[in-house]
DNA sequence: CCTCCTTTGACCATTACTGACCTTAGTTCT
DNA sequence: AGAACTAAGGTCAGTAATGGTCAAAGGAGG
C-alpha cells in the first residue's frame, strides 16, 4: 500500500467502515484537496477500486451541491452469498474475474488474505505451462478450491 | 560454486529471515541494481527458486508504485508427509489412486473424512461431463485442493 | 560435443497520475 | 422565462513508472 491511489482507497474504505449505513457521501474536490491531488485522481480510484464487480455502488451528481455517494453491498449470510458468487462462474474465468471474486470473498471474510494468495499461486502454477484453455482450467480450479473451502466450514 | 542467481536467492532469503512478518516487499529494478544485473534476472530467480511448491508466495504489481512481495509458508512436520504424497501425483490420477491418497491423508489427519467426501464430490462434478482426460483433470484438481488445504493450515 | 542452467536484452503490459476540455445542475439577473 | 454565471463532477488521452516475457547467447559439467 504505497501509492496515492492506495491511500485514497484505504481512506474511503475506512469511512465506509465507520459509517453505520455502509454508505458514504463525499465531495470530489474536497477529497482531492485532502490528498493534494487533481480531482480526476478520485475518479481513477473509484473506477479501478470501487467497481460493481467488487460489490460497490457509486452514484454521483454534478453541478451545485454535487456529490459522490459510495455504497457497499453487504449480505447478511456471507456463505450463501459466496455460493451465489461461485455459481456465477461460468465455463471460463479470466484473471481479472478471478481477482474480483477473491477480493469479494476476502471482504466477506469467507477466505483469508493468505488463502487468496495461495489460490493465486496454485492457479498460476497449474496454468502457467498452458498456451490455450487457461480460462477454462482457471474456472474449474477456482470453483473447486472455493467450494472446498466454503463447504469445509459449513 | 555459486552463481549470481544463488546470491540473489540467498539475499532474499536473508531478508525474509529478518522480517517479522515472513514477508518482504522489494522493487525489481532496485534489487537488480544492487546486483548489477538486468531486471529480468530477478524474475528468473523468482520463478526457479521461490515457487509455490517450495512454500513461497510471490505477488507483484506493475506500474507506478509497483512492487514484488514474497511470502513464505512454513509447513509443520504433521503435514510433511502430505506434501510428499502430493508431490508424487503425476500428470494423471485415476480414481483408485485418488482414493488411496485421500485415505492416507485422512489417516494422517491432514483432512477430515468430511473433506474427503467434499473433494470426491467436486472431482465427480467437474469430471462427469468429460469423455477423455478425466485422469488429467483429476490430478490437477486434487493437487490444487490438497495444496490449498495443507497450506491454509500453515 | 551435448545438455542443462544461467544471463541478457529487446519488446511488451499494466498501473498511476495529471491536465485540458466537457457536461450537468443550481442561482441570479433582466 | 431565458440568459448568464457559478459550482460541481466526468472523460480521455498523454506521460511516467514499474514489472513481465521470451528467445537467444553464454557457460559449466558430463
Amino acid at each position: 500500500m504505497s501509492t496515492l491511489a492506495d491511500h485514497i482507497e484505504a481512506y474511503i474504505k475506512q469511512m465506509l467502515r465507520e459509517s453505520q449505513t455502509r454508505t458514504v457521501e463525499l465531495s470530489r474536490a474536497q477529497l482531492a484537496d485532502v490528498f493534494s491531488c487533481v480531482p480526476s485522481q478520485i475518479n481513477y480510484v473509484l473506477t479501478t477500486r470501487f467497481t460493481i464487480e467488487r460489490g460497490y455502488i457509486v452514484e454521483s451528481r454534478r453541478g451545485g451541491g454535487g456529490y459522490i455517494r459510495i455504497g457497499h453491498i453487504h449480505v447478511g449470510d456471507c456463505t450463501a452469498h459466496a455460493f451465489d458468487l461461485l455459481e456465477s462462474i461460468g465455463s471460463e474465468l479470466t484473471e481479472k474475474q478471478m481477482e474480483n471474486i477473491l477480493a469479494r470473498l476476502v471482504d466477506y471474510q469467507v477466505i483469508t488474505n493468505r488463502q487468496r494468495q495461495i489460490i493465486r499461486g496454485i492457479v498460476q502454477q497449474e496454468t502457467s505451462s498452458m498456451d490455450e484453455g487457461k480460462d477454462i482450467l482457471r474456472a474449474i480450479l477456482v470453483r473447486a478450491m472455493l467450494f472446498l473451502t466454503i463447504k469445509s466450514k459449513a
